[in-house]
DNA sequence: CCAGAAAATTTGTAGGATGATTGGTACATC
DNA sequence: GATGTACCAATCATCCTACAAATTTTCTGG
């Protein structure tokens, strides 16, 4: 068996460094990196050789690059950027299709795996949404509707499906929050959300996945409708 | 009203016109760039700001390059290497999770939407197991095994599910490939794929969903068994 | 103290020089 | 003729210096 020929290029080593100090909480979201001149200094390289990996970064959505001021920690995971450059050459509906398949699937393992501190984060969203509908307050209603779904999604425990599951909400709320009013569906959310506890609550695989297709099925026939108009 | 400076560096600017050829098929993937002399020419920036443009496309996974030979396109969406280098971080569990979730989502789709012609492929994907089982030929049983699969969900006709589930199963057999028999499963995976089939056929979403179901159930628990090998 | 100018800092872009790797060619050897 | 060797050309990798542009900090005159 002959070893691969696996001698990295100096760049991708300086880019992988970065990007471990970076997941290793060493620079932190917002953090600002060393200036150039002193990182040459420290992985030893040349300012070409280093601004090719910051750059890689900066492409990948981990950094970025002010001239004169510095460059930043932007996010710790490149998943997100290259998503959502992806996700934008789709439909809107083909996401949410996507959307419901994740968090179908995160329910009824919620349901499965749900802790007593998932419950309790969970009651906790279901009334502040309850306190904005009283309210009348769409964007507090809309940022709890949406923290309620990524509590249950969290409770499946399951890290992947959590990150795309946040990438997915999040393209498709940056699609509809201009445009859309779901006031009227506010009785049917809170609905929707207390049926969905009590499942998750009674480890009810089954009955949770059904309420979580009910609620899409409701939210996509409302944007197809926008659409028309 | 000012507007804000949005004048990209010229990097950026470079690395989105290299990608957009590319998904413009100007230049196919295993096409050779030109050498960057030729490209520094055409669009009429230093070699440094080309360099770490291209560099960037590299990090990225769509470009490669080799000392002394050039550059080639190695494929059209960074999804890919995002994705993998993400899932890389995940347990192979996690990654069959969000597999299952994605394949039931495609079947229910696919026995709604599905076409004749989508019946004609998976009939040929079956047909292909059938002979490889017979041949007791492993690796074209599973290559076979993994088409059915992926044919099933392109007759969900959405790109979005289709591309994320490819990954999901690429990294996953890129996993288990190399320590994995599933000889005896042989029978088991051919009887699914006749049921679901079956299913698809008679646009029957909810008894496809539970052969998916019950297909991943068996892959999570032999996967479970050998790792505790 | 404060506004505004000046200086220092920092990234952006340009161009050149040298080294390393790859792919191919010509030629000698067997 | 096949094979191995020496050499050459193309190409990317790395390093260097220089200057431009944007931002931040410092200084200065009132």
């Amino acid at each position: 068996m002959i070893l691969k020929t696996n001698r990295k290029s100096l760049v991708e080593q300086v880019a992988e460094q970065i990007e471990q100090l970076i997941e290793q909480k060493h620079w932190k979201v917002g953090d600002k990196l060393p200036p150039e001149m002193e990182l040459i200094e420290e992985f030893d390289v040349s300012r070409n050789t280093l601004r090719e990996a910051v750059r890689a970064l900066v492409h990948a959505g981990l950094l970025e690059t002010k001239q004169g001021s510095g460059t930043m920690v932007r996010s710790t995971s490149a998943l997100d950027a290259a998503l959502k450059r992806h996700v934008k050459k789709s439909t809107m509906l083909e996401t949410l299709e996507v959307r419901l398949a994740l968090e179908k699937q995160a329910a009824q393992m919620a349901a499965e795996r749900r802790t007593e501190s998932d419950l309790i984060d969970l009651e906790l969203c279901i009334n502040n949404c309850k306190e904005a509908s009283a309210k009348k307050d769409l964007e507090q209603f809309i940022s709890s509707d949406i923290q309620f779904h990524k509590t249950v999604v969290a409770a499946s425990n399951n890290q992947l499906l959590i990150d795309l599951y946040e990438n997915m909400t999040e393209v498709l709320f940056s699609f509809v929050q201009d445009f859309m009013t779901i006031e009227p569906l506010f009785p049917f959310e809170q609905g929707i959300h207390l049926e969905l506890f009590k499942a998750i609550q009674k480890q009810n695989k089954e009955s949770a996945a059904a309420y979580v297709e009910n609620d899409m099925e409701v939210l996509k026939e409302s944007i197809i409708k926008i659409m028309k108009e």
